[in-house]
DNA sequence: GCAAAAATGAGGTACGTTAATCATACGATG
DNA sequence: CATCGTATGATTAACGTACCTCATTTTTGC
């Protein structure tokens, strides 16, 4: 009827409550074939221990805390405010959850507020990595002293981060692809690109799954002028206000980095008609507006409220040794059109 | 530091545990100005109940019940899985959910299966619904009787059931249309449609939607022949075959119902150049396929599994007598292209 | 075969809450 | 003033688990 508890597994095993406790939290003293023993009486019961009666009588809670860009980009600062909700009801769950803002693409500042990070202070780690080394040793420094770490957003690869939270990247460039390709399809041309910076490896990435769909499957889009807008929305405004005014046979416009404003005031400068499709990433305040008043076609989205969501789960499982659930909590490329906002 | 506690607000208040616990439980026997007292002392406290103690002190366990149609439908297959999913791993959020398969579209069937349940051994009812005053009655019926009550993909509206877990059809329908418009743009020509049955009312609500976009915004795509497949795959393979051969000037599809594989097999037929644009429901293993084929363009779909989950969060909070989260709750309408595929 | 060491058992207390019993204090009523 | 009903307090045993101490048993090494 009701889940076995450690009494029935000490019963079926035949040793004591202590012994099993023993064995449950991997305490020294068992003999192997006593825990072997208890070990087969919980697989015979199904016994799964009660995680919240566990955390009850320890008084377990979870310590997280999420590292994140300071500065003005709206993606941020939107995932900021997702951190700031949980926090407020993560009690509920036995969590106490910190943010601290960094300065943006600065690994050195990064670096070293981890450093200072304390073990009996804190179970587990969120950080917007910046792809640099320094910040791959301090992921190796936390993960000796025992601290989880997961990426978030902007992943680390080949560091000692434990899972990463957030899209693929080419994935997210190829959909763009797809769907300008498609928007476009009737109409042969060029496709403008708007980065942020290549510096940042999201974009890198999303430039070059764009490219890989672009050219396999749409030959009659070709790939236009690229502008390195560095997230301004003013410098992307000009220089693409040049740029539609010098190449009228601009059919689309992919932007992946920050700076939708000036996309969208460069685009609704033009008259309908000659309007180009216009693809771009996260959908924000600016984004949803420009969608809804016909300026963008669509949105490349990750759900920053489920990244977050999802980042302190697998931290939390991974405080507690266990392996997180990968294919549940993977987080999509999200499409948005006007029609289908939330 | 860490949460306050029933003791903390005992203390605070000025009265026993034992009044605490009263005015907390909701029993009798306790004056109002007292209660006044204690109410405030939570609130200056931060008083939240620890769920997990209570919930393991009274034993509790939240006793759910999944009622989906039979039948080879793969949307409602999948579904089932998910909550067979969900089943294996409930008990450790001490929940008991099971799973009654009712025929499809049998009001009767499904009004008798609900009146049959008890209150004092379920706590709440997901429910696939028909549109049928038998269902409106017998989930009236279950309320009455203290369950709770959640409509599950098809909703049942001016019903007392207290939560729909699904997407806005409306909303899908609307999105086909931006999508198929935008794919067709620069090519004038005839979309055909492609529906289940139209006595079902979420196949309604898509047309609906698509109508109203499509006209509104793309006067270049006029809706051309409608075909009532019955989800039947071979209906509607030889119904759609007939029309694509018949009308050259078809330029997309949108097929909102099952029988998914009918449109593939038909579509398929006609060489490339002569393909329209394809947009279906609900990304199943063949309409999984039939993106990567490139015989579909793009599928919109609702998440089955977070389906699942947030009927079973919903049902607990209702059964708890919280009101659920609506907006972070949400099912949103996805939109899939072979590229963005899980 | 004996001492030392290791393994196991027995029992208690705690975590925050529920839920029950029993005792007591308070007011009002007659 | 005695009585009764209501409001409140005090206490206790759960729930399933963790963790501690102390006693007892078994094994090991010599």
């Amino acid at each position: 009827m009701s889940r076995p508890t450690i009494h029935d597994v000490a019963r079926v095993a035949g040793v004591s409550l202590s012994t099993v406790d023993r064995v449950l939290n991997g305490r020294v003293g068992v003999r192997e074939g006593t825990q072997l023993r208890v070990a087969e009486a919980m697989r015979t019961l199904g016994y799964e221990r009660n995680v919240a009666a566990a955390n009850l009588s320890r008084r377990r809670q979870y310590r997280l805390r999420f590292f994140l860009p300071s500065g003005s980009n709206s993606f941020m600062r939107g995932l900021e405010d997702r951190v700031r909700e949980r926090m407020a009801v993560a009690g509920r769950d036995s969590t106490v959850i910190e943010v601290t803002t960094v300065p943006p693409f600065d690994a050195p500042a990064l670096a070293a507020e981890l450093r200072g990070l304390c073990a009996d202070a804190v179970d587990g780690v969120a950080i917007v990595a910046t792809d640099a080394t320094a910040i791959r040793v301090a992921v190796q420094d936390l993960r000796a002293r025992g601290i989880a770490v997961v990426t978030l957003v902007s992943d680390l690869p080949s560091s000692e981060r434990q899972h990463f939270v957030g899209i693929d990247n080419v994935q997210a460039g190829r959909t763009a692809a797809s769907l300008l390709g498609r928007f476009c399809r009737w109409r042969p041309g060029r496709i403008a690109l708007v980065a942020g910076s290549m510096l940042v490896r999201d974009h890198v990435e999303r430039r070059l799954g764009f490219e890989q769909v672009l050219r396999a499957e749409f030959p009659d889009q070709a790939i236009g002028a690229t502008i390195e807008g560095l997230d301004d929305q003013d410098i992307v405004e000009e220089r693409l206000r040049t740029i539609l005014a010098e190449d009228p046979g601009i059919t689309g416009i992919y932007s992946f980095g920050a700076g939708n404003r000036g996309v969208a005031r460069a685009v609704s400068g033009l008259s309908p008609d000659r309007r180009p499709a216009v693809v771009v990433h996260e959908l924000t305040h600016y984004s949803r507006d420009a969608l809804l008043d016909g300026v963008f076609d669509a949105v490349i989205h990750q759900d920053d409220a489920r990244e977050v969501d999802v980042a302190i789960r697998t931290l939390r499982a991974l405080a507690d040794g266990e392996s997180p659930d990968g294919a549940a909590e993977r987080i999509g490329v999200e499409v948005f059109l006007r029609d289908n906002l939330p």
